[in-house]
DNA sequence: ATATATCCTGGAGTCGACTCCAGGACAAGC
DNA sequence: GCTTGTCCTGGAGTCGACTCCAGGATATAT
């Protein structure tokens, strides 16, 4: 037994044009056609596609989904190669989500900046006396007004504003 | 004191194109134009253009950055929404790498799954006697097969195996 | 004063990942 | 046997985020 595109577009929640575009694209190799040349999806084809769309929702490119199809047709002898461009992706991705965490912390600290700034009528009780630069350390005042129950919490937090010391404020 | 655009392309590590780009985009409506038509960044600027980059590194389209520095040119009275606005693609972000490390436990299942195929000479050693069909708890086996030693660190990974049970193996 | 570097705008081109369409071939229900 | 539904291919269109010109003005160095 087998299922037609259509079928299988509403058992994996993709259009019709994507599942044929990732065909194009060299993503589904293993396809067989019917008789009257339309595509014949076995259960196995169908787990196979969870595979993919697994790793698209992942955020992998379709190139390299191609990459990871092509290493499967060689058998066991590429499973490192598979194992390790799935371990590339993964880390690509925890560098992204630490750049946006350094991001926030970045926009806590303007944030306190600005409230303090605004309770003291000034800006200026941020700077050195009698210039306009902002205080070398003031990433460390920032730390010190944290109470002591959360410093405890953000000496992470801390350590990624202490980066973003040299990128100013305003 | 200003920069030219070519002094702030190399400062930030983008190309002039892209700050041109960023500029059309309304990405920098606070850049002023010196007498003769080009733009003349300031300090100030500089700093905003690194959160921009910062933003944009963290994956946040363009179009979302736009957002948010019309947001900011309000003031402080959408601090909330600028937050939310980054909370949200914080949560996209971790969202997509718990699917990506649901991906590597599945990939992780799969390979356990061959080895033990290839040592034992034959797939059928998963199957229900007699049938075609994976036996039901394999991620349940999968699990005791762990050391207890690593049961503790893999209990949460196998968590996520069950999920992908009943997409079945290949 | 001239050469070279840098800047400007408007618009075209590129790339990835779809998405849509025309024109034609089965398939299934009545 | 006709209508309606689903499928096929090849190719064009779209969208986001750049990237690359062409043609012209301004700045800097010698």
């Amino acid at each position: 037994m087998s299922y037609s595109i259509g079928e299988v577009s509403r058992k994996l929640g993709v259009t019709i044009d994507t599942i044929r575009y990732y065909d194009k694209a060299g993503l589904l190799p293993f396809i067989q056609r019917n008789a009257s040349g339309r595509r014949a999806f076995t259960e196995n084809d169908i787990h196979l596609m969870r595979t993919i769309v697994c790793l698209k929702n992942a955020g992998v490119s379709v190139a390299d989904i191609s990459k990871f199809i092509a290493y499967r047709l060689e058998g066991d002898s590429t499973l490192t190669k598979r194992y390790r461009l799935l371990e590339d992706h993964r880390q690509a991705l925890q560098q992204q989500i630490a750049d946006l965490e350094d991001t926030m912390t970045y926009l806590k600290f303007k944030e306190w900046y600005y409230k303090t700034a605004v309770d003291a009528g000034t800006e200026s009780i941020h700077f050195v006396p009698g210039t306009n630069e902002v205080v070398p350390d003031l990433a460390q005042e920032y730390s010190d007004h944290l109470t002591a129950e959360n410093q405890l919490a953000e000496r992470e937090h801390f350590a990624n504003v202490k980066d973003y010391r040299n990128r100013g404020t305003h």
